[in-house]
DNA sequence: ACAATACTTCAATACTAGTTGAAGTATAAA
DNA sequence: TTTATACTTCAACTAGTATTGAAGTATTGT
């Protein structure tokens, strides 16, 4: 991942709404949700949380599917993880005594954390 | 953590030069750089490297100390843990089957990713 | 004491993001 | 085919963020 890219998935969380948005649907994968029930799940007006969805989605966070007059919402867990990598990579020159400490007290569950190579 | 402390951490890491500065602490982890150290990786003016060290360091992401006339930077990785765990709680509903293909296949190692409670 | 070094704060400017109401498009229901 | 539903785009305003040069503070060397 290159830098410009991590930069905009990172501008895209920041938000409260639209991190509140990106978590429910990293909680509500790989199903996702259409835009009515993320309005009443969240409580924000419809032109915000289209502005909101559309700064997720041309980020890359997640992906539309029309369904019928809906419109289908699904976060990239893929790329959540690749970002995730790229952030942590080469911690602590991937020195096993320094770092390893630090993640087995981080409360992560392991399959979400990068392989050190 | 709250969301709002999310947001900030993650508004810190919205700039490709606190994006690279980050993870160059990160990558220094734990001893740290001295702005100096840090001026001659990254590039940057002296003036506009303090505005982003402050980002940093208020956002809670890097810690100063002083040595003499140097300012020690340090990331804080522990929170930088706490972020991820954050962004990826319930992740599918935390089925087994849906969830733990994704992280397997994530490339990271295990001991960054948050654990299924 | 004086000068150099290391880094920061200040002030001014330019730019980018967030919110809202009104209007638009597309699908479905009556 | 008229009406309602689902969601988006547009336009306008507000407010926060990034960058830079100049000036400031603190520490060290001579």
């Amino acid at each position: 991942m290159k830098t410009q890219e991590a930069v905009k998935l990172f501008e895209a969380l920041s938000s409260d709404i639209r991190l509140d948005l990106f978590r429910l649907l990293v909680k509500n994968a790989p199903q996702g949700l259409v835009a009515g029930d993320i309005a009443k799940e969240l409580g924000i007006p419809p032109t915000n949380l289209s502005f909101h969805l559309r700064a997720l989605t041309s980020a890359g966070l997640a992906h539309v599917e029309k369904e019928g007059r809906f419109l289908r919402y699904r976060a990239d867990i893929p790329l959540m993880l690749e970002v995730i990598a790229y952030l942590t990579s080469e911690c602590c020159h991937n020195s096993p005594e320094q770092c390893a400490n630090y993640r087995q007290a981080s409360g992560i569950a392991p399959e979400f954390l990068p392989e050190r190579k």
